[in-house]
RNA sequence: GGCCCGUUCGUCUAGUGGUUAGGACCCAGGGUUUUCAUCUCUGUAACAGGAGUUCGAUUCUCCUACGGGCUACCA
């Protein structure tokens, strides 16, 4: 069975990038019915965000990304947090020594305080380090009973190791330029390497589908699966999310936690959508995937090698075609919780509206004049406002009090009749538009009106006129 | 600096040993519309450069350039 994972540390929101790569690992575990495996790697205990796992899961949760096995949900394969399987890491660093693997380096506290203080670098530290290397394997162990120490991986000083990624093909790299990493830091937590390798060996994953920025880490890993005489997972590296400088999509240059898009009123299918579409693309001109789609058409063979910008620009475009295409009843609830409990939305009012919009903020913009009106003072120089339209405004008045139920239609022919009668040309639309409204650009003003009912046309204009005629 | 990865319109991308190199977003212009938007039509715009292989390379190979990632007791 295809197990994948998505594996974030916890330290706060969820990135716009991490949301892809989950995506991707959703995608395929639900095409191939396997599972999807949530693990949270927490073992950078000084990075740790309150509420960052629970922030993460519901924000997976809103953009419809749900695992089979994670913290929140039992499996047969835990814990799932990584913080809680420290003996099963130190078990296996134990056996790593033992094979020769790995060799842990003392630390007498002076020494630790030294590194820390004197800004050594990595190098000359992992240098001086290489003295632990040949150390009897039985004294070390006893030794780290009782003595502060970190353990190192033991990289071959010459040689190669080509490992395959689905996307990029064959890797080649020399070992002699890697320095033996550290593996178990001196508080006891593992470093990533570490952990996941171990983790994904023991979870059974049979992909590891990650972000493009692990590739450089990759021998290391390789080596990690040799010592344990483990067999690797299948690895797919995805091209990285980026900057319009093209530098790693980052915070600074603009929002990338997914929760910044929820505010911003986007939909989460279009959020998904343009995600999906970062990195991957069907073989033909379709842009459209809803979230089957997308599951049945996804495949890690078209995954492209090269990153790719994120342009808001085309992310509000997919906005407004799923929020043109959405049932209006499914968008009055979500906006119904965006907008004061006061406001009594109509669905009338969310079909005029739909087409035109391209956020779900929108809606809350232009919706707010149907609930909120004052009237505006028109200075004596606009040349849309005469004594004429003041009048005509004054007959039109008059017409809708006489109406108690009027349509786009009725509204059009008082308006034309009023016209015709009393020999009324010139622009008179976009004047009951302010009238009306309170401002100069809007949806379909007939339609407008007839959602706003007669009564509140009347006092409206009622409250213009008062405000601009003497 | 070293190692690794990458390079088709401004952006996301399709594509092939022979194509007018296609679509979408953006932008510009036209049309529709009582306004804005929607919608619609049209247009601008790309194979990083150089060698090689070949009858023929955007496509295959190599080199260069450029961009990016990594180079932590971070993930």
């Amino acid at each position: 069975m295809i197990r994948v994972r998505f594996a974030p540390s916890p330290t706060g929101y969820l990135h716009i990038g991490g949301l892809r790569t989950a995506l991707y690992n959703y995608l395929f575990a639900k095409q191939n019915d396997g599972h999807l495996i949530l693990r949270i790697e927490d073992t950078d205990r000084t990075r740790l965000v309150d509420g960052a796992i629970d922030n993460l899961i519901s924000t997976l949760s809103w953009s419809g990304i749900e695992f089979d096995e994670g913290p929140h949900k039992e499996g047969d394969y835990g814990p799932y947090t990584q913080s809680e399987r420290l003996d099963i890491y130190h078990k296996h660093t134990i056996k790593l020594i033992k094979s020769g693997n790995a060799y842990p380096c003392f630390y007498p506290k002076d020494r630790l305080e030294a590194i820390k203080s004197k800004n050594i670098s990595s190098e000359i530290v992992a240098e001086y380090d290489t003295r632990f290397r040949d150390l009897d394997i039985d004294e070390s162990i006893e030794k780290m009973k009782y003595e502060n120490h970190i353990v190192r991986l033991k990289i071959p000083s010459k040689g190669s190791i080509s490992i395959s990624d689905t996307i990029r093909g064959s890797i080649e790299f020399d070992l002699s330029l890697i320095q033996d990493q550290i593996i178990l830091k001196s508080d006891g937590f593992p470093t990533y390497h570490l952990a996941s390798v171990i983790d994904d060996h023991l979870m059974n994953i049979t992909h590891v589908i990650r972000g493009e920025e692990w590739v450089a880490s990759l021998p290391k890993h390789a080596l990690l699966y040799q010592a344990f005489e483990w067999e690797m997972p299948t690895f797919v590296h995805l091209p990285l999310l980026l900057n319009k400088d093209k530098s790693k999509l980052s915070k600074r240059q603009g929002d990338v936690a997914v929760e910044d898009y929820k505010l911003k009123g986007f939909v989460k299918d279009a959020l998904i959508n343009y995600v999906a579409l970062l990195g991957w693309h069907g073989s033909d001109n379709k842009e459209i995937y809803d979230f089957d789609e997308l599951i049945h058409s996804f495949s890690i063979e078209r995954i492209k090698s090269s990153g790719a910008i994120f342009d808001v620009k085309k992310l509000i475009w997919f906005n407004q075609q799923y929020i043109k295409n959405s049932d209006s009843e499914a968008l009055l609830n979500l906006i119904n919780q965006m907008v004061p409990t006061e406001w009594n939305l109509k669905i009338e009012m969310i079909d005029l509206l739909k087409d035109s919009v391209e956020t779900l903020n929108d809606f809350k913009d232009q919706l707010n004049s149907f609930f909120v009106y004052s009237p505006i003072k028109i200075s004596a120089d606009n040349h849309l406002f005469s004594d004429t339209i003041y009048n005509f405004l004054n007959l039109l008045k008059e017409a809708l009090s006489k109406q108690d139920d009027i349509n786009a239609n009725i509204f059009k022919d008082l308006i034309n009749n009023i016209k015709k009668e009393h020999a009324i040309s010139g622009n008179i639309w976009k004047p009951i538009r302010i009238a009306l409204t309170g401002t100069e650009h809007g949806p379909d003003i007939s339609c407008y009106a007839s959602i706003l009912g007669s009564k509140t046309c009347v006092n409206r204009i009622q409250l213009f006129l008062d405000l601009n005629v003497d």
